[in-house]
RNA sequence: GCCGCCGUAGCUUAGUUGGUAGAGCACCCGGCUGUUAACCGGGCGGUCGUCGGUUCAAGUCCGACCAGCGGCGCCA
């Protein structure tokens, strides 16, 4: 048995070999089949006709429909007239399930793939999609482990908000009431005391009842921490990080890109560094497209479309006014209006995928920041306490996945960038 | 949270001023000696999202509900 990528290889033109999957496309003419075979590594077209099969196998073969699942020998032929110009002359199958008609055909709507996700995930598209994504988070993975940082776990089951308060999915805890998280962020922090660079990915929760091309109720948070490190080092980090996974996801899904229809060659020279830009230079730049924004205004969905259209590799931006950032973030000590922080916004209208900086370290800092943003400093006592006992500075970032995803893939919507998306009204399947 | 939109066969859909539903694909049967989302002929398949109302008569008009989609805000 040997995969159907190995079977279209020189080495076994003229040889018999078997191969299994499920059938893609069948077809026949006369007294002619042609059975179209996908596995996980490519599709062959496999031809039955009668000489070589008995006519219970042929009819079986001519009766194959859609996704049914089979095993066939036969000899490998060079055939200009098949796909791939290579293809199999059937010699025996054997048939696990023969299907009634399979859901997904040619006319399909988005409403509808997303009711049979479960089957459609079989389609080319989506198959190419979960191999890119298997080397985005492979490789997010091997760089922070070549950079010396430790992979470790926060809990998802949490009673303290990360963010404001409104947005947490509350879960019935033994007569309590928990929350889901909504970022490993505050225990990464705990962790650097004992590890120094630490990394996790994890599903992250939120309950905004957005209906964005860009937002997921669950998605996966990769998220790093690293002591001693400023705003500037923590940005330097993520850049050799984007060129290692944009540099490993072109090598190793170049076919895959380009069934996305993504300019490989466009990815790959999306080479770090990247601009920094403060944030009163992007209200500048918005001012000059045409926008109307002012020191102050959160930069929106229009604001970032517009601006990230206008730049061929991702951007930082950086310093940001206090009271537009979480309560977390270091106030630059040379302009305590700003905090020491980053967004990494990615091109062509993608927008921001990274959210990052300083966090503060300096415990009466932080605890007049828990003041002023009107939340109770005991609820976060523990996140205190850091401060107390051996304090550093220390930054790190939170990056969307599923967001690198739909980016590199150039999809328009983060629901195909994830095999099961979770949206406000979307649990099934 | 705010704004907008859709629901007719398994899927994609047509359906006129209200008169009891038509097609393409899928599937099944038959034909075709090389198909490329094959083609040709036939067949199967519908409580028109649900409930209620108006009417002699509702897919069509009105109301409520259910389900889902898109955009904004918020964020990764």
């Amino acid at each position: 048995m040997i995969s159907i990528l190995q079977a279209l290889s020189n080495e076994n033109i003229g040889k018999s070999v078997s191969v299994r999957g499920w059938v893609y496309r069948s077809r026949s003419v006369g007294k002619k089949s042609f059975l179209v075979i996908r596995d996980s590594t490519g599709i062959i077209q496999a031809v039955a006709e009668e000489p070589n099969l008995t006519p219970e196998d042929f009819k079986l073969a001519s009766s194959l429909t859609v996704e049914s699942s089979l095993e066939v020998t036969g000899t490998v032929k060079e055939d200009k007239r098949a796909p791939g110009e290579r293809e199999l002359l059937i010699s025996s199958l054997k048939v696990y399930c023969r299907n009634d008609s399979f859901p997904v055909a040619k006319d399909k709507s988005e409403d509808f793939l997303l009711d049979i996700r479960h089957l459609w995930l079989r389609s080319r598209e989506f198959t190419s999609m979960l191999k890119i994504r298997d080397t985005v988070f492979r490789s997010f993975n091997d760089y922070f482990y070549s950079r010396g940082y430790y992979q470790v776990q926060g809990p998802m089951m949490v009673s303290t908000a990360t963010e404001g308060g409104s947005t947490l999915f509350k879960v019935p805890f033994f007569g309590q009431e928990v929350n889901l998280t909504q970022s490993s962020q505050f225990y990464l922090e705990t962790m650097i005391f004992s590890l120094e660079k630490v990394f996790t990915v994890a599903p992250s929760f939120r309950a905004e009842k957005s209906r964005t091309w860009r937002h997921l109720t669950e998605y996966w948070h990769a998220e790093g921490e690293a002591a001693w490190y400023g705003n500037e080092e923590m940005m330097k980090e993520e850049e050799g990080m984007m060129d290692y996974i944009i540099s490993e996801v072109t090598k190793r899904n170049a076919e895959d890109l380009e069934r996305a229809g993504r300019d490989t060659k466009k990815l790959s020279s999306m080479k770090s560094p990247y601009q920094r830009i403060p944030y009163s230079k992007i209200i500048d730049l918005a001012n000059e497209i045409g926008l109307t924004l002012k020191y102050g205004d959160d930069l929106g969905m229009e604001e970032e479309r517009a601006v990230t259209k206008r730049f061929e590799k991702p951007i930082f931006v950086t310093d940001f006014p206090v009271q537009l950032k979480s309560f977390y973030h270091r106030p630059n000590p040379e302009n305590p209006e700003t905090v020491l922080c980053h967004d990494l916004l990615a091109p062509e209208g993608y927008g921001e995928i990274i959210g990052g900086g300083e966090r503060i370290w300096e415990l009466e800092v932080l605890r007049r920041k828990i003041r002023d943003f009107g939340m109770n400093e005991e609820d976060y006592y523990w996140y205190v306490d850091l401060r107390k006992y051996g304090s550093i500075p220390h930054s790190g970032f939170g990056l969307g996945l599923d967001r690198l995803v739909t980016w590199i893939c150039g999809l328009d919507t983060i629901k195909n960038a994830i095999p099961f998306p979770r949206t406000i009204r979307r649990t099934k399947p």
